[in-house]
DNA sequence: CGCCAACCGTAACGCACGCTAAAGAACGTG
DNA sequence: CACGTTCTTTAGCGTGCGTTACGGTTGGCG
């Protein structure tokens, strides 16, 4: 997962994974059966705990807390000391899938403010879903190029502020 | 070009470079030298115009409106018909340099604006300048995965609301 | 101690890559 | 028409990839 994440599906061999494990190549294709399969189980880890951390970010009681802790705690995930930095969903271009799913997710969250009367229209939540979907995916790329958190929390912060009260 | 701004350099083999110039491998390379040589002069041909243009953008009166063309026109750029979505510069992890130079303008145009007055300081003005970039980032990421101009304008004027007139 | 099974590392396969040497065609010049 | 130059094409080189067959080693159990 550490190999992906940082260098993308492309980016890592076989060979290099098996280095950073300390195994051998069949003993990977026993346990995973080929690269990809691999890379799902990859995955799947990464993924494990993302969506209830989305949910739990986006539960709060208002559209803009929500998006608030949202883009704070992508910046904190994307700078974790230990790991390597941005998303290993966000850097892999075959991950659209997943990808899709947390903007909708995004989506759902400002419609519901939308009809809660927070924000004026659909229209204008499906704009800040963009615009919250944009400033993710560069928050993303920055932090892999060596963005620290303190830049990306800067964003953050800016972007929260992008729609009146 | 075309084929490095669709799929990055390592996405792009000399081969299928080969196959959509209509020429065989040894002709390009005795053009060319190598598939590095022949990436430069991919980059220097995208990159021509692209500092005049940002100079044009930044040149706006006050720094709101240099930061709304920028958005504005870059959005327009990784979304032009006939032309690959995303930008070339931004999709292609070894150009880290000339991504620099980008930010360094950019930073430079909003540290004017703190000088001249029309930012409180430097440090909000380095502030903006990340947020920025990171929309910058973010929008050429979500045009090559297919997000349409509609969409990267919304989250561009979103963007110009995020600080205080 | 002896046996069997599970495990592991070595080595190799086929393939696509970046790249290049040498054969062959096209063309202007005498 | 013959020739020499220039360009193109064919064919192949070495390398690293993902993947797998095979022989050696290890460890538990009678």
């Amino acid at each position: 997962m550490r190999a992906f994440w940082e260098r993308g599906y492309d980016g890592v061999s076989v060979a290099q994974v098996c280095a950073e494990a300390g195994i051998a190549a069949p003993s990977l294709y026993a346990a995973f059966g080929d690269k990809n399969a691999l890379f799902e189980k990859a995955c799947a880890l990464y993924t494990e705990h993302l969506d209830e951390d989305l949910e739990r970010d986006l539960s709060a009681p208002t559209a803009r807390q929500a998006v608030e802790r949202l883009l704070r705690s992508s910046a904190e995930h994307f700078t974790a000391p230990g790991q390597p930095p941005g998303c290993l969903v966000m850097g892999e271009p075959r991950l659209t899938e997943r990808r899709d799913k947390t903007r909708g997710m995004i989506r759902a969250r400002l419609r519901r403010a939308a009809a809660e009367g927070e924000l004026t229209s659909v229209a204008e939540a499906d704009q800040i879903a963009a615009f919250i979907d944009t400033v993710l995916t560069g928050m993303a790329a920055r932090a892999r190029e060596g963005a620290d958190r303190t830049r990306l929390l800067d964003a953050a912060r800016y972007a929260t502020r992008a729609w009146p009260a």
